[in-house]
DNA sequence: TTATTTTTATACCAAATAGTACAATATTGG
DNA sequence: CCAATATTGTACTATTTGGTATAAAAATAA
């Protein structure tokens, strides 16, 4: 009941693992070869960790599943999040913004992130995945849309724009590239289909300015 | 060896079960719940065929994953190009391939297809899966592209138009609404969305023409 | 009829799977 | 030093898994 993230409690036998290890070692197994592909073997292996000790430290492997896609967010959202408010203009942040998704989802061989390569076909499993993968995918498309209006209010896209469309037009690419990291896409080839998006929005929305 | 689509035999017992009613039906459960997430016995249960009649008919787990998604990609594929190839301008051509395919992947109460929900997770099982993963993507691309460049002869975009990239847009977007169907999007937030991305292209990318 | 062929149906198997019982171990608190 | 506590390590278990052996069944060819 009371497992996740322990207070470092004093007594007892000493942890002999990280636990944010854990939980990356988890998370790359998972996003590899996904939920039902991934059996505890995989994931015991991956964290040098023995059964009861995955257990004691996250729940069975159904929350070992959450926890990683949860640890992966965490970490994922945030620098979506940093990249899109660094304010060095929308054309900038939106460059940014694919730049860390393609670096994220590229660091493996094969690449892809775990939310639209592995979530998508677990959702069935649980509800609580689906609860996650639908949460995901409306945080993506309001952090992308509270950035547009920020936009809207600086001037640097049209009063009239659709914000909502549009960012769920963004959030639908950021999504496709990671399923074509995952078919073998090369990260030069990923990087430009992203820029020509971005380009292309920044130059179809920018107000007009005099020149 | 020589399994698939036999020549309706005269001789020996004859079969119980119709091929193609038996590939929409495995279709449909590896759509749902992935490669991994099918077990024999759901893919018994659902094409009411036994072990040896299923393996018999398409070979293995494996073979019979990818004869789901050819038979899957067989017709979708041929659904895109004719809605992308109707010929009704570009405009009302895109319309439909866009409805062509939110139709195709909110027929179940789970959303979204074999290819973009399923095939990611299992590419790491097989080098075959990732083969037609990949050709399926290249396919997308291609069939997209080459509508663009009946287009540009066609005078309805401009001549300087990057097809490739605005392609990889196109299908990215398809890729990214099957994603949003299995999140739980509704068919009317997907249509509008679509229909979003496709009156953005037509209006940023025609040939201006008198009025 | 009889031999041949093909599919069906049942039952089975070895391996893999998720999950757990239990004892040993290593730490802290008194 | 001892009691309490938390984690580790091993071994185990019940179930599920993909796959198959075998024989009955249903058709045709001779």
């Amino acid at each position: 009941m009371e497992n996740q993230s322990r207070k470092m409690s004093a007594r007892g036998r000493p942890r002999k693992f990280d636990e944010e290890a854990a939980l990356a070692s988890l998370l790359e197994v998972f996003r590899l070869k996904g939920f039902h592909g991934a059996s505890l073997d995989d994931l015991t292996h991956a964290t040098n960790m023995n059964r009861p000790s995955l257990y004691g430290a996250f729940g069975n492997k159904q929350d070992l599943f959450v926890a990683s896609v949860e640890y992966y967010w965490a970490d994922a959202g945030k620098r979506f999040r940093d990249a899109l408010f660094g304010m060095k203009g929308l054309d900038a942040d939106l460059h940014n913004l694919f730049e860390t998704q393609i670096d994220i989802i590229t660091k493996s061989e094969v690449g892809g992130c775990i939310v639209a390569c592995s979530l998508p076909e677990a959702v069935d499993e649980s509800p609580a995945f689906k609860t996650l993968y639908d949460r995901i995918f409306t945080e993506s498309d309001k952090v992308v849309a509270s950035r547009l209006f920020k936009a809207i209010e600086g001037g640097e896209i049209a009063k009239g724009t659709d914000v909502r469309r549009l960012s769920g037009l963004i959030v639908n690419e950021v999504f496709g590239i990671s399923l074509r990291a995952r078919a073998g896409f090369s990260k030069q080839e990923l990087t430009r289909q992203a820029f020509y998006v971005v380009d292309l929005i920044t130059k179809e929305f920018a107000t007009k300015s005099f020149s």
